[in-house]
DNA sequence: ATATAATTGAGAACGATTCTCAATAACTAT
DNA sequence: ATAGTTATTGAGAATCGTTCTCAATTATAT
């Protein structure tokens, strides 16, 4: 764990949620001044891998970025994303239904079709109260 | 309806599903050779806003696009897409629940965001039999 | 300490997609 | 039909997020 690794991880834990590289890149050099972008991206990748980040997108063309933490406050969640000022809404209401829902939709697709599912993506798209939803 | 958009219609719809936009041009272009590229990507903005084609992607950054036949034999479907080798598998199963999931879903995010939810994506990814799945 | 391996920053390279623009094709109204 | 207006096209340049290259620096092992 560099000093320039940490930089990254810290503007990914202290700053809101779903950074772009590019908005990680900005606030980790606030503290570390001759961090390039590329070990930004070399960072999120490897950070990812291990499972400490999670990498996703919304529909714009940039990858999004999110400290991951499965057991604690933010926990397993999903993203509600108004398609008309970007915003992201982290939701983790209605997971038992959902639960229940990715349990044997992945048992049911693992026996049909020899998968083994190791993950999945749920988004929804809309527009937000204040952009007229 | 020019014949440029034809092709690319027609490329859709005869070849199987999950074309890129480089696909579909190889394919198009086979029945109508001068087409342009860029004539492929402003057709298949056009069909996907006037909701014909569907677009979606699965992690390598190429977007996919799959003609949108709703209400026929393809039906509303996910996709479950291996890692290992790319291959897209679509699935119409367990649609129930999911109907279930996603309308209590979207009713919940409503309320409580005063979110318009217009749509969703669901994707599984894993490894399929034939990469050791 | 010294050799070896890993990480870094800067900028070039990449690739999917979008833009520009002149040429062409499609309508419209006469 | 025909002249004028508008929409569509193809080709290549431009864009932009991301990845690669490479020499320099830093960490690690001996």
């Amino acid at each position: 764990m560099t000093p320039a690794r940490h930089a990254v991880l810290d503007a990914l834990s202290e700053r809101g949620e779903h950074l772009t590289a590019e908005e990680v890149f900005r606030s980790a050099a606030r503290r570390y001044p001759n961090l390039g972008l590329a070990t930004v991206y070399r960072t999120l990748e490897l950070l990812t891998e291990l499972g400490m980040v999670s990498r996703f997108d919304t529909g714009d063309d940039k990858a999004r970025y999110e400290f991951a933490d499965p057991t604690g406050a933010k926990g397993h969640h999903h993203h509600l994303v108004c398609t008309s000022c970007r915003k992201i809404i982290d939701y983790k209401d209605f997971i038992k239904e959902e639960t229940e829902l990715l349990r044997s939709t992945e048992e049911g697709l693992s026996r049909k079709y020899g998968f083994k599912i190791n993950s999945h993506v749920i988004q929804f798209y809309g527009v937000c109260r204040e952009c007229g939803g």
